[in-house]
RNA sequence: GGGCGCGUAGCUCAGCGGUAGAGCGCUGCCCUUACAAGGCAGAUGUCGGCGGUUCGAACCCGUCCGCGCCCACCA
């Protein structure tokens, strides 16, 4: 054996089985200490920055978390290696409603209401669940890999974050873009606020549509409703315009049951005069749609519902809780005789509240409001005009669908945990909006705003919140704008589109991103949504500390198709596992064998064609996997490298190496470089998914630092079409053997003499390696062929002593006729197709000829095979 | 009611106009000195149905059936 270049002792430092274990952790640490993740916003670099879609600070983070962070951080990590400098942005959202309800049922074990602890000890109460539930997520994300700046780390609550919420509230408020109105809202009467159009999740569910008779006699009406309780809210009873059937009622009041008030007939185009009987009961103070046609005709809002959905209109019924008083109410109609139909169950869509499934109760209630209209229209022309992409293409049409319809955004909350609204309510109901550094007005009977902010409006502005804004900071004229949005389709609207909004607005039309790559869910391995409740919820630590996170990444890499959900199973983790050992195996075996790094690539004439077909596929790799990224298209470029490194790498190039290695001189020195640079590239190319198994790899083979910071590489632009070829035909003629050989019972290491022929087929130079991994002896005198295989003009002669089994092989042949005569005769028809030959390109038509030569030169050779054999 | 998307090997999914693919699973042989978390060989599909366009269709068009998601003020 030659000399290697490298220490020997370095291979015998790896075990033969891949352990990631603390291994991960300390790799990890180090990465950290040694700054690399840290982003110099002084750097000439160009930036190439992504923010975390900050997770909430409501436990721990999920497969999905997992998910997207293995694609934002193989994103940064091959933009660091490119040479950029690179920020991915850490940080934690408040999570307003969410994170109270947690800390408030938490609470709720102690027996404990935020209300007993009152405001201020409870605000104290979640900042200390934040403490330990934002060290919890960032403990997952150092597991992960996540190779994010920790000196930047952000939370939306943090004092910078919170005067930049401050500062554009104030802007907005001075630009006549936030407002305060009464108007239906949306009100959960268990979280005890109002929500925003889109926190609310519309589900069919069974109810029951009564249609109840008001007034008497001539001067009386039928109407339809789910929820008789709201009658007791009615101001009116609306019909169409144009419907004959009521026009004599119209502008009559009539008496309205159990109430005893007299409401007013009135007609209003909204009414559908074909739905149900053509009449609607208005109740302005609870229903959105009768609060407009109370506006309209400037009709009482009379309320009926307290905070908790509770009827405090005077009565029987008031106490009652909503459900109890519809039930109630029906029950009282019915024995007045005024229900003159039921339908029952009635399935109708009824929205809930999104974080506690509470039915939603429209409500009349005094809300901040953030005009959206030229915020939206900006947001809508930056991807219009192709200033930010939507990727993939698909989900424009939501995204215009949403910004261009879209209502005002009802930003108040009456929660505790969150933002603080700036505004000051003076004694005699001026309100004074008040800036980051101003002061409030004093004096008697000034308060301020008990509501919060929705937690979105901070999150809105998260790309240049966490740079420093309002302060024209550095890292802010250097990162901001951001180069990709990579997060879920699911906050599309609820995130993505309010940073777009805000990021234009404040940073004087400056897009937030130039990129939204949106991703899909993460679901199990039947496809199925995965939910706690549902039992196949997965802890990413769990499959992290049986497989290693590099396992982890690897399949959600490897499920990420654009836009589209992804699957995962425990199977395919142990896949991805056996992958990252497969790659740890290979490494070893090129160290034992002495692969180098050190020196230049031996010039092309001292490669063999071996080493020129790989570094070509090599090449070729190496684009296809930079045209991938560019694309976010994590799954191909995962499977691209998977299969050229284990099947023609692994599989074909090391094996084929053996021979070389064996054979010693300086087709072996010129070898051994190549498998370095082979492991060397692939290594790299590899990091960014499965950043820990290939660094404690790549510096065992090179000796350098950290492939953290090492060179993206670039494709080199050799290419050699001829050795890719002969490479092809190489694995043709080993496969072919193999199958004769797997066919007859031979078992994988029975030497067999044989006699090959291989210049027919220009592999002379392959003949060592194809007795070698073919286990062919050599023929010896007494050599007597009993089995001829010729293949891609090759032969090999097997002696296989007259044990041949004639059956088995008649066999194969007649299979092997059959699929050639077949091939034939599709080829045939083909050529024979005189439109085929008019009209189809010359390359296509090229082929058909080749393989019809192909299939017919089969025919012949296998035919000659059957003849030769022995009679059964 | 609108909009988008999907039905391809047992399962989960690629392919989107020129001989049907991958991973896992399955069958057989093998612990061949990097790796049994492995090697080699193999089986498996009227590409949802029906029409149409085309020399040629899993791929384009129409239609039907079955799913999923998003949006919408169905009393």
């Amino acid at each position: 054996m030659t000399e290697a270049k490298n220490p020997q002792s370095s291979a015998a430092e790896l075990p033969t089985q891949y352990t990631p274990g603390e291994v991960e952790t300390s790799l990890y640490e180090g990465w950290v200490e040694r700054g690399y993740f840290a982003a110099d916003a002084k750097s000439d670099k160009p930036p190439y920055a992504v923010v975390i879609p900050p997770p909430n600070v409501t436990g721990s983070l999920h497969l999905g978390h997992a998910f997207e962070h293995t694609l934002i951080d193989a994103l940064t990590r091959r933009k660091r290696m490119q040479g950029y400098e690179t920020l991915w942005q850490p940080g934690m959202d408040h999570a307003g409603i969410a994170t109270q309800n947690v800390v408030e049922r938490e609470l709720a074990k102690e027996g404990l209401s935020r209300h007993d602890l009152g405001r201020e000890a409870f605000v104290e109460r979640v900042w200390k669940w934040k403490a330990e539930s934002g060290g919890q997520i960032a403990g997952q994300m150092r597991r992960l890999g996540d190779g994010v700046d920790w000196s930047r780390d952000r939370f939306t609550m943090d004092e910078g974050l919170s005067r930049a919420v401050q500062t554009i509230f104030k802007r907005l408020f001075d630009d006549g873009l936030i407002y305060r109105a009464e108007r239906i809202i949306n009100w959960c009467p268990r979280c005890l606020t109002a929500i925003s159009d889109i926190e609310v999740e519309y589900q069919d569910d069974d109810g029951e549509l009564v249609s109840i008779r008001y007034g008497e006699g001539e001067e009386s009406i039928v109407v339809a409703t789910t929820r008789a309780e709201t009658m007791l809210g009615d101001t009116a009873v609306a019909v169409h315009p144009d419907d004959e059937r009521y026009r004599h009622l119209v502008g009559k009041q009539i008496v309205l049951p159990l109430t005893g008030r007299r409401i007013p007939v009135l007609a209003d185009e909204h009414v559908d005069p074909e739905f149900g009987t053509g009449a609607v009961k208005v109740t302005p103070a609870h229903d959105p749609n009768d609060f407009e046609i109370g506006r309209r005709h400037d009709l009482p809002m009379l309320t009926v519902m307290d905070e908790h959905a509770v009827i405090t209109a005077h009565g029987p019924f008031q106490g009652l809780d909503r459900m109890e008083a519809r039930s109630a109410i029906v029950a009282a109609l019915r024995a007045d005789g005024r229900i003159v139909a039921e339908k029952r169950p009635y399935v109708h869509s009824v929205g809930h509240c999104s974080r506690c499934k509470t039915t939603i109760e429209p409500r009349l209630s005094m809300q901040w409001w953030v005009k959206v209209g030229p915020l939206a229209q900006a947001a809508g022309d930056a991807v219009r005009d192709g200033r930010v992409a939507i990727h993939p293409r698909e989900m424009e049409s939501r995204y215009f669908g949403w910004v261009d319809h879209l209502n005002d955004w009802c930003i108040s909350r009456q929660l505790w945990w969150g933002h603080r609204i700036p505004v000051w309510h003076g004694p005699d109901g001026e309100l004074v909006c008040v800036g980051p550094d101003e002061e409030p007005p004093g004096g008697e009977g000034w308060t301020q705003d008990t509501d919060v902010l929705d937690t979105w409006f901070s999150s809105g502005l998260w790309p240049f919140s966490t740079l420093g804004w309002p302060e024209e900071t550095e890292s802010l004229a250097k990162f901001y704008p951001n180069a990709v949005m990579v997060t879920g389709y699911d906050i599309l609207f609820f995130w993505v589109a309010r940073m777009m909004m805000f990021g234009l607005y404040a940073m004087d039309g400056e897009i937030p991103f130039r990129t939204i790559a949106l991703h899909g869910m993460v679901r199990d391995q039947f496809g199925k949504k995965m939910s706690k409740s549902f039992g196949n919820a997965v802890d990413p630590l769990e499959w992290m500390d049986k497989y290693g996170s590099d396992a982890v990444r690897f399949t959600l890499a490897r499920g990420a198709n654009p836009g589209t959900d992804v699957p995962i199973g425990e199977d395919w983790v142990q896949g991805s596992r056996n992958f990252a050992n497969k790659v740890w195996n290979a490494t070893r075996f090129a160290l034992m064998n002495g692969a180098t790094v050190e020196g230049p690539l031996p010039a092309e004439a001292e490669l063999s064609t071996t080493d020129r077909w790989i570094l070509s596929r090599l090449n070729a790799v190496v684009a296809d996997v930079d045209a991938l990224y560019d694309d976010y298209q994590f799954a191909k470029l995962s499977d691209v490298l998977f299969h050229f490194a284990w099947d023609e790498v692994f599989d074909w190039y090391v094996e084929l190496s053996k021979t070389t290695f064996a054979a010693g001189g300086p087709a072996a020195d010129a070898s051994r470089r190549v498998l370095g640079e082979v492991l060397d590239v692939t290594l790299r190319l590899l990091h960014p998914v499965i950043p820990f198994v290939t660094e404690t790899l790549w510096t065992t083979l090179t000796g350098r630092e950290s492939l953290v910071i090492a060179d993206w590489p670039a494709a080199s632009g050799f290419r050699d079409a001829a050795a890719e070829a002969e490479i092809v035909k190489l694995q043709e003629v080993v496969t072919e053997v193999r199958r004769f050989r797997a066919d007859q019972g031979l078992q994988p290491g029975q030497r067999v003499p044989a006699r090959v022929e291989l210049s027919g087929a220009g592999l002379q130079e392959h003949e060592a390696a194809l007795r070698q991994l073919l286990r062919l002896q050599p023929e010896g005198e007494s050599f007597a062929a009993t089995a001829s295989l010729p293949v891609a003009g090759a032969t090999v002669a097997l002696d296989l002593s007259g044990t041949i089994d004639v059956a088995a092989e008649r066999k194969r042949l007649a299979k092997d006729l059959a699929a050639a005569e077949k091939e034939k005769t599709q080829a045939e028809a083909k050529l024979g197709n005189e439109g085929f030959l008019a009209k189809a390109p010359e390359p296509v038509v090229a082929k058909i000829r080749t393989r019809l030569a192909k299939a017919e030169e089969d025919i012949v050779r296998i035919g000659a095979q059957l003849e030769r054999l022995p009679q059964a």
